[in-house]
DNA sequence: CAGGATCCACCATGATACTG
DNA sequence: CAGTATCATGGTGGATCCTG
């Protein structure tokens, strides 16, 4: 019986053009940012809802102030996630996802869930 | 009217942990391999079938050869890709997914879908 | 509270040359 | 053909201090 293993069936290619892995295609760009260490955590931390930046900064632990800033301009300008600043005392910001963003979470999230619930096998070479 | 707008459903956050989130947790290590510049490319490559290095090679456009081999030893240790050296001549190797990491690629192909069909109105502030 | 600015260190990446 | 070895570099990311 020949056949060839682990290859995706065709409805799941066809979307996929040859272009993503020419070297000047515009989507590698945009899966730096949405796949970058500190976007990814960004992005499935405001799936779960709006979040004030001081939020964000305990939820994405380990996150510098910096990192932080850059990812959220880069995310935002990419519009992918809404700022709200809240002209209250104290002030603060509201940061969410816009349409696009929640529709991409939508697929980043399993994507997420399913690295959590490999890692440890994967880690420690078990199948 | 109130609503939360771009909220996930609880059905697809209840198996997102808040694990993730934490500094220590392997997922990140997971994530960072999954997730990386070129492990992107070569594991959706794979997931239209076998290739060999020099296939990879040409078809990750902009690849040096020792990012290949980082990237291929990383993914195969994870167990994610089988490496099959061919005692032919000339000789060659041939690189496909394994069950998991085919599990993996039918969740991110739709990804680098979407981050393809969307880069263009992304990158140029389009709605 | 939410950043901006600056400096610095290192590691990821790339170019080149060589080898099993 | 399929890599490995070595070296150079620059950009990412952290630490710190400062501001609206």
């Amino acid at each position: 019986m020949t056949m060839e293993a682990n290859v995706l069936p065709a409805h799941l290619k066809t979307d996929l053009a040859d272009g993503v892995f020419a070297a000047g295609c515009p989507s590698r760009t945009v899966l730096d940012h949405i796949t970058s260490k500190w976007g990814v955590l960004i992005l499935v931390a405001l799936s779960e809802g709006e979040h004030r930046w001081s939020e964000l900064r305990r939820r994405a632990d380990g996150i510098s102030e910096k990192m932080l800033a850059q990812t959220l301009k880069t995310l935002e300008r990419d519009g992918l996630v809404l700022r709200k600043p809240q002209p209250v005392i104290p002030p603060h910001v509201d940061y969410s996802l816009t349409d696009r963003g929640y529709e991409l979470t939508a697929l980043l999230v399993p994507l997420v869930t399913w690295a959590y619930n490999n890692a440890d096998d994967i880690l420690n070479g078990r199948p």
